[in-house]
DNA sequence: TAGATTGTTAATCGATTAACAATC
DNA sequence: TAGATTGTTAATCGATTAACAATC
């Protein structure tokens, strides 16, 4: 029980267990198990057990888990039981494709604001979305108090951008650029990186 | 000293350092110190010297270290002291996103490779890169030798998809479809999922 | 009922940090 | 030299796991 004081590295997880949930219940599974979990996640049993444990009791002994249910759980303890307007900042190769992406919309997440600085594509479409000015980022993003923003600018821009970004209110920032921004302790960010991850492999190879 | 048994999450954080140090250096600041590192990163100094020390001593007491020495052995460490040739599986949105990037060359990878399943696209080019259909994958990724690969293909698609890598001889595979792959032991997944992070940082707004 | 599985406790394991001698 | 910073040790902290009573 108890909301406050959760390691961070147990809500890490709860993504990860909402994603393999969604996938088993599309698959006709309404019932599981701490070990069939595990076994699918290559997560101990007893670890997701614990983890959940922080946020309350959600299956039975003997039975194990109504998926049902317990997606219902995870996605009110993530917050994700609504829809957060998100805004992206840089309307490139990698913007477009976020745009595009329509694994956001089903898991709690819908683009509402596309930025752009170049002024060739301001004004123009992306999809459904009419690309902005940077230059009207805080107004718009302040606005429609917007708290969720993408960042898929080059490296040079990023920390500005960010700086933009935040000054408007948002709090959370997931960030595609490949550096390390510096933002306020109240403030959020996630890094994507994937050659931190390709790196990560060719270690071991 | 010693190459064999470091902890997974040391090597997790290499790259971290190395993209920071890259950074510095871009801005023209040839040395650092594990302090400043740190407050870079949001990182103790104490465990980015425990970190290095894992793989011998790159530092100079009184002067810390020097950055160009310091990001080539990183580069040794990590292997991308060579440039790896990656395969691309799947030509959609994401897949041109990922193709476009410039980002990989200078760290270390090289698409040289890209495959889809649609019989619209193959024959066709992406950019600089001709588009195989998948049916090759197995001849190509064997003849070529290739080691890497990323799956940038729908969620339904991505299993099979994997094991047809794991097949011709891949040993480490970047995965941006949101589901969780099955590959042997020897084989190497790391994944790409924008959401979980997302859905990480609503937890706490 | 018998078998299965939970939630939780205590033990184990591993990672981070504080401190400091060595030394540039 | 005096100040700064490393690499490393030992202490602390936190996370994972094993085990089991409770119970469906």
């Amino acid at each position: 029980m108890g909301t406050a004081d959760i390691p961070d590295i147990v809500v890490s997880r709860l993504p990860i267990y909402l994603r393999a949930l969604t996938r088993m219940s599309q698959e006709g599974v309404k019932t599981t198990s701490s070990h069939e979990l595990g076994r699918r996640l290559g997560i101990s049993s007893a670890q997701i057990r614990k983890d959940l444990s922080h946020f309350g009791e959600f299956g039975k002994q003997g039975t194990g888990y109504q998926i049902e249910y317990l997606t219902g759980q995870l996605r009110r303890i993530l917050k994700v039981d609504r829809e957060w307007e998100v805004a992206l900042v840089g309307a490139g190769d990698l913007g477009r494709a976020v745009a595009h992406y329509n694994g956001f919309r089903d898991r709690g997440f819908r683009i509402t604001l596309v930025f752009d600085s170049n002024p060739a594509k301001v004004g123009t479409k992306l999809g459904e979305f009419e690309i902005y000015d940077v230059a009207r980022l805080d107004d718009l993003i302040r606005t429609q108090g917007i708290a969720v923003a993408m960042v898929a600018v080059p490296a040079e821009a990023a920390q500005a951008v960010t700086d933009q970004l935040v000054a408007a209110g948002v709090r959370g920032i997931l960030n595609y650029a490949p550096i390390n921004l510096a933002v306020p302790h109240r403030v959020w960010v996630q890094h994507i990186d994937p050659v931190v991850h390709l790196q990560r492999m060719t270690y071991y190879l």
